[in-house]
DNA sequence: TAAGGTACTGACCTCAGGGTAAGTAACTGT
DNA sequence: ACAGTTACTTACCCTGAGGTCAGTACCTTA
């Protein structure tokens, strides 16, 4: 029942334990772990994805913040855009090698959240 | 200069690709992914914190919003709050066994937000 | 000729996340 | 007697995240 011991090396940030305020990966996070971002990279972690994909696999989003979230993880250079010029427009979304990068820690996490969401909600304490 | 294969494996969860609109997952995503959330799981993952230590380390963090996050993390059974009774008050936060199963997966991708926030706030395409 | 499909943009409004500041309890040291 | 310490709580306010809805462009099919 003893809790952290002192593992999980933060490998060389924060080495005296301070998170900077002004800091850019404060804002790269807010970015990556918005409501929508997570379920946005996870999606496309499993390949391309049209514009209607997305809409329909992050259930409940709204086509605006759809279209602003893009466009933040394309400005950060996680998410690649490829729009052909047919009628009706067809626009694939996928990640970048940078962004595939940051899924690889984004899948087990959300996973992990997946798995322990019900038992944590519901108030189940530890054990099961 | 190919994206994502096909790769990373979303474990068993949400084999249809979908991601529903209701589960329990997405209010426990909510709070490990909320600002001062993640901040303070990757402070509390170095060893036990009192309030005043993590007031410090998550620089720019309110009071109101420190007790606010250890009360949801407490509640979500990953915080445990040990108080002594003497005067001035002490109060010791810690992981509980699943917290620190979680911080196991959160720092990696703090330390490569961490790494990559400059390059990619700042615009640095793809390189380095 | 009118409806439908796709990928958006923009205007408008609401609500909650979060900041600021002051107050509190209870003891200790000067 | 009074300031100092620590860990909070409470009240008030405000910005911005995010929802809703309407509109658009352009071609296709009924």
């Amino acid at each position: 029942m003893e809790t952290a011991p002192h593992a999980a090396p933060l490998p060389q940030a924060f080495t005296d334990g301070v998170f900077p305020a002004g800091c850019p990966s404060r804002t790269l996070l807010d970015h990556i772990t918005s409501k929508w971002g997570v379920l946005i990279l996870i999606a496309l972690s499993e390949g391309d994805q049209r514009w209607s994909d997305l809409r329909r696999r992050a259930e409940g989003i709204s086509e605006k913040m759809l279209a602003q979230t893009l466009k933040t993880l394309e400005r950060d250079g996680l998410v690649s855009r490829n729009a052909q010029p047919v009628i009706p427009p067809r626009v694939d979304y996928s990640l970048t090698a940078r962004g595939y990068e940051l899924s690889a820690l984004l899948v087990p996490l959300v996973a992990w959240a997946f798995d322990n969401a019900e038992d944590i909600i519901n108030g189940v304490p530890q054990g099961k």
